[in-house]
RNA sequence: GGUCUGGUAGCUCAGCUGGAUAGAGCAACAGCCUUCUAAGCUGUGGGUCCUGGGUUCGAAUCCCAGCCGGAUCACCA
């Protein structure tokens, strides 16, 4: 039990011995002690103004007499106003640290059978061109939080249903045709997602100046032009060719596929996310059709007199939304609703997340509904974990003006400008080390960066701030942690839980850090519940703040006392692994030295 | 226009289940490396928490209205 809960139990004990009021422990609010008042923890006494019948400063003594009495965990209190600052004695914090010392896995709790099964779907690409920053925004979050949910007992399934079909993949299709035919990544000595982004570029480029041609040959506007386009015609004669099944479209969708997905691993890799299950949208498009026929059978949707099917959605306060084209075919709501009977019949899921975009926040709302509506017992209160555009000082990414920040050029910078700012620090170290360490520190410094920030919130990337290794990053908590390695190695010897040992003096310092440690199960719980990887950002960086004003006003290995020097070895120690431990809940990497 | 979402220091962001004098980082300025890694630490300056009402012992936080920004409202995905 941590200390918060201890303190609201015994505030709780002694309101219903002094008062003989029956206030749940669970409402009493306990927080940290404001650093300009004394003490350890906080609690609020105005709520049990009602019950003690006496002024704020005086229910608060009371309450902390009692306290002191009758809590041996408390050793002090004082009041001021109606706050109640209570001082947790010295042995308490020493067994905590002791007790998490201990515990290997401190902070994490691990799955059972019986855990709830979360399934979580990111990164989602099209197989017409490259990563960008947006997705690497997407991936990180992600995979980020799917290794979140797992700490906090979930047993989780990543999934990424790539978007490997449809007009956009034939315009690049063609584009190769056209213009390529015959070039392969290796005889470009370009990754295939590169390649294939380059082909869907020149069928744009194409297209556009068709557009143009045709605008001023038949004075038409864009629209009808458009509609006369023999590029956009033939696009669309491959979309169909492809649908039929037709051999050579299909072999030529493969292998370009094929490349874009070698690209993509790799990609993948240097961002260190994976999946346990990808699904292909070519395999499911098709699915949904006949849970949507099923439903029209059932009378939850209804067919229009052109014959296509829709849902009404106004009970729910929606609008009606199309399911199924005149023709038959389906839409991007029905395939997702595919998806979703897929996923279903493969995992027995109880929870379904969606690492999507906000602009598509109606979508998962309607995608709610119809689930539920479907039979789905996730589908009510599926997740769309939505977040914001990441943007440029410029302005927006927008792919046709070239403002768009490759994933693959943007780890290659990160990493090189690792490197360039650490030549000096990494003097002593062998290159292949030198090489290792700059990665992690490049991929830390984007991992953080876009990660401490609320997701949903549209962020702005900074490119030179980004490499900035100052302040509140990556690297300030991969230094915090390196140095302490460092020290534990100049120690020589692996601090026991035993050095908490009774007896030994302990200052305000530790006795913070002890407590911000104590709350990482708390706070895993809590970014579990609340599904923000910024929680767990923003907490490595307290602890690691913290620690590192520690380490400039206590000596560790200068220590004389030898209890004292134990002490503070054991605290590094834990800091060090709640550090690596809740950083590696970001899938930011810790080096030994730098 | 409807819906959703955001507005906190010059900039980037925390804080939002109501609590003490609203916090970090960057940028600026001033200190601290013969001592465990200075990618660090300490200090100074910097605020109409968008505006106006309301709820109450107490509001950046909750409610209402308004202003500004973003997203979305396709037989696109």
């Amino acid at each position: 039990m941590n200390i918060e809960n201890i303190i609201s139990n015994a505030v709780s004990r002694a309101l219903k011995q002094l008062y003989g009021a029956d206030v749940d422990a669970g409402s009493i609010a306990v927080s940290a002690t404001k650093k300009e008042f004394e003490g350890n923890l906080t609690v609020v006494v105005f709520p049990f103004l009602k019950a003690s019948r006496k002024a704020p400063e005086a229910t608060a003594c009371e309450i902390g007499e009692w306290l002191v009495a009758n809590e041996p965990a408390v050793a002090a209190t004082n009041a001021v106003k109606g706050f109640l600052n209570i001082t947790i004695a010295p042995a308490f914090w020493l067994d905590t640290l002791a007790a998490i010392a201990a515990d290997p896995h401190f902070g994490v709790t691990a799955p059972t059978e019986d855990s709830p099964l979360v399934m979580v779907e990111y990164s989602s690409p099209n197989t017409n061109k490259p990563l960008h920053l947006g997705h690497v925004r997407n991936n990180l979050l992600g995979y980020s939080l799917a290794r979140i949910l797992e700490a906090n007992g979930n047993r989780v399934i990543k999934t990424n249903i790539v978007n490997d079909r449809g007009i956009h993949i034939c315009k690049s299709m063609l584009a190769w045709q056209k213009w390529g035919e015959g070039v392969t990544p290796e005889s470009a000595g370009k990754k295939g997602d590169h390649l294939i982004g380059d082909f869907y570029v020149a069928f744009d480029k194409h297209y556009k100046e068709e557009l143009k041609q045709i605008m001023e040959r038949d004075g038409v506007d864009e629209e009808e032009a458009a509609r006369r386009s023999p590029l956009m015609a033939e696009a669309r004669e491959m979309l169909r060719k492809w649908e039929a099944g037709d051999p050579a479209v299909r072999e030529l969708w493969k292998m370009m596929n094929s490349w874009v997905y070698a690209g993509f691993d790799e990609t993948y890799r240097r961002l260190g996310v994976g999946f346990d299950k990808i699904y292909y949208e070519s395999d499911t498009y098709l699915e949904g059709k006949e849970l949507v026929l099923k439903g029209l059978e059932d009378g939850k949707m209804y067919r229009k007199e052109d014959g296509s099917v829709w849902a009404d959605l106004t009970p729910d306060g929606l609008d009606h939304k199309l399911l199924l084209r005149s023709d038959g075919t389906s839409v991007y709501m029905t395939q997702d609703i595919g998806t979703a009977k897929l996923r279903y019949r493969d995992y027995p899921i109880d929870k379904m997340i969606y690492v999507v975009g906000n602009e598509q926040n109606y979508h998962f709302k309607v995608l709610s509904l119809l689930l539920d509506r479907l039979g789905f017992k996730w589908g009510k209160d599926l997740v769309h974990f939505s977040y914001g555009m990441v943007e440029l000082p410029e302005g927006k990414m927008k792919s046709r003006e070239g403002t768009v920040v490759d994933a693959d050029d943007l780890m290659d910078t990160m990493v090189r400008d690792a490197s360039e700012a650490s030549a000096d620090r990494f003097a002593d170290m062998g290159a292949d080390e030198a090489a290792e360490v700059s990665r992690m520190i490049g991929m830390g410094a984007l991992k953080y960066f876009l990660l401490k920030v609320d997701p949903r919130k549209n962020m702005l990337f900074n490119p030179r701030e980004s490499i900035d290794f100052n302040g509140n990053t990556g690297p300030f908590l991969q230094y915090t942690y390196a140095r302490i390695r460092s020290l534990l190695r100049k120690a020589g010897v692996e601090p026991q839980a035993a050095d908490a040992a009774p007896g030994v003096e302990i200052g305000e310092k530790e006795t913070a850090i002890i407590q911000r440690v104590a709350d990482m199960p708390a706070v895993v719980a809590e970014a579990a519940a609340t599904y923000s990887p910024a929680l767990i950002a923003n907490y490595c960086y307290d602890l690691a703040k913290l620690y590192n004003q520690f380490y400039h006003d206590c000596p560790i290995l200068r220590e004389e006392n030898g209890k004292l020097r134990a002490m503070r070895l054991l605290l590094s120690a834990v800091v060090a692994r709640t550090l690596r431990d809740s950083a590696s809940l970001l899938g930011i990497e810790m080096p030994e030295r730098m």
